[in-house]
RNA sequence: CGGGCAGUAGCGCAGCCUGGUAGCGCAUCAGUCUGGGGGACUGGGGGUCGUGGGUUCGAAUCCCGCCUGCCCGACCA
């Protein structure tokens, strides 16, 4: 994309009430807009983010075999009325009446849609397990919303939902979304330590949050570091086997982490000193086992082998795809600006030409550019070498490729890694080689 | 929902106390110079002063209501 004809603003100066860095760098980015309280448009640059993570969020649904669906936001009051939910939810659900006099919500989680939609559908435990995922928006009306995306009222979300013929095939299901969920905080370039979470009424450990570190998150968490230490990616797992599946579980969830609402000294005592983390972290993902609170509820179920009613056990899986966005800028900048993971960057390098007016330098940056318009930001303004370096840290692209008369004349550019400030100078036509064989 | 604060140009703010021509920086536009880390100079454009009412010859300024937003707390992907 060429700089000079794109919706890409960014700001020297931010506004008020932005009190977290990455609302400020989202805002100073031009990534999102605020329209109203918690509700945010999404721009150009922080919409190619939101995509990507959603991208790699749908890549590895698919890889254990979950299927995308897509529910409308807003839902007919009566299916919560089903559940019972409808009372129970209290304020934090929007409610809409329309012009019949219905009433609507704004659906703020989807287990009575899905288990509605899995009824009308599946009536033998032939059909489970069932496994849907959809990427949609949810609203849920906090009483207070702040830190920008990172609690926002309207919120973009990946949630889950399964279907099970028992507690047994239910569990294996669990352990396939850990497997998931790994792989994609993983993926999008960002630490998540699965910790146990409250489960609530139903009880047993099925319940884990993904906590992302952050100085500035909102939970306190206390982890045992042989955790990040753990090479789990070369870890062989064979989806289609549940003891597999079942020891991976086990390796992943058997060292101490907790957020301090969840926290046992007793357990944290028996860590090695020398392993102890303490910090604070943003909850990214949750992953729930409920059993059949809504198949029973709703009076879902399916004929067993045995002829006899089954209700399925279920669970449900969630991502803060909007909330990601924020999770990895406040774990990766510093104070110049974002530092995109290559993964999930808006761009994967930005082209800057320092000379703009000299025919060489244009001539390098326009064949270059070509060679992947999609993927290069070319800055192609007529602003001062200063201002293009500033807004090139600022938006945290992963390569900084630096075009100047001087490199020009010998066949040569400059080029920066925004993550580890590396400079090199490379050859023109070893640039795109030079980029694949540098990550780190 | 309790406590605090704020709405003046796209953004950051001053002006309000003590009523009388609506200002500054950044951004933006035109031009000249400049050209490897947000450069300089000159000249422009841009405002229902959140909103409704009241007081007054006259209200951004004083008074009352309302709306919106932000911060702290209790609650949450």
């Amino acid at each position: 994309m060429r700089l000079s004809s794109s919706f890409l603003p960014t700001l020297k100066e931010v506004p008020a009430e932005a009190q977290i860095v990455s609302h400020r760098f989202m805002l100073r980015t031009g990534m999102v807009r605020q329209m109203s309280s918690g509700i945010y448009a999404w721009l150009p640059a922080g919409l190619r983010v939101l995509n990507k993570i959603a991208d790699i969020v749908r890549e590895e649904q698919e890889a254990i075999n979950a299927q995308e669906v897509l529910m409308p936001t807003l839902q007919s009051a009566d299916l919560w009325k089903r559940s019972g939910r409808y009372d129970a939810y209290g304020p934090e659900m929007l409610r809409i009446v329309d012009r019949h006099k219905r009433d609507l919500l704004y659906g703020p989680t989807n287990e009575e849609m899905i288990t509605d939609i899995f009824d009308q559908f599946v009536t033998s435990y032939k059909g489970l397990p069932a496994l849907l995922y959809q990427i949609q928006w949810k609203f849920r009306d906090e009483i207070r919303p702040r830190f920008g995306v990172m609690r926002g009222r309207e919120f973009y979300m990946k949630d889950g939902y399964s279907f099970d013929v028992d507690y047994d095939s239910a569990v294996v299901t669990y352990h396939k979304m850990m497997l998931a969920y790994l792989r994609t905080f993983q993926r999008i370039g960002v630490k998540a330590i699965p910790m146990l979470a409250d489960t609530g009424p139903i009880g047993g450990d099925l319940s884990h949050e993904f906590i992302i570190l952050a100085p500035t998150g909102e939970s306190g968490i206390f982890f045992d570091s042989a955790f990040a230490d753990q090479n789990w990616l070369e870890m062989p797992v064979d989806i289609a086997d549940k003891d597999s599946l079942a020891s991976f579980f086990k390796r992943m969830t058997s060292f101490y982490a907790a957020t301090d609402e969840k926290h046992d000294e007793v357990e944290w005592d028996k860590v090695p000193v020398e392993r102890k983390c303490e910090g604070r972290g943003i909850e990214v993902g949750q992953i729930f086992y409920f059993g059949t609170k809504y198949t029973e509820s709703m009076d879902v179920s399916v004929t067993g082998s045995d002829s006899k009613k089954i209700y399925p056990h279920m669970g449900s899986y969630g991502i803060g795809v909007s909330r990601l966005v924020a999770a990895i800028i406040e774990s990766s900048h510093d104070e110049n600006g974002i530092i995109w993971p290559d993964a999930v960057a808006p761009f994967k390098a930005v082209i800057i030409n320092l000379g703009m007016k000299d025919q060489a330098c244009k001539d390098v940056c326009e064949s270059l550019y070509k060679t992947d318009p999609e993927n290069f930001l070319y800055d192609d303004r007529d602003e001062r070498a200063g201002a293009k370096f500033a807004d090139a840290d600022l938006m945290g692209h992963p390569w900084q490729i630096i075009v100047g008369p001087r490199g020009v004349a010998q066949n040569i550019v400059e080029i920066k890694r925004r993550k580890t400030g590396m400079r090199a100078e490379v050859p023109v036509d070893q640039i795109i080689e030079y980029m694949a064989s540098h990550q780190d």
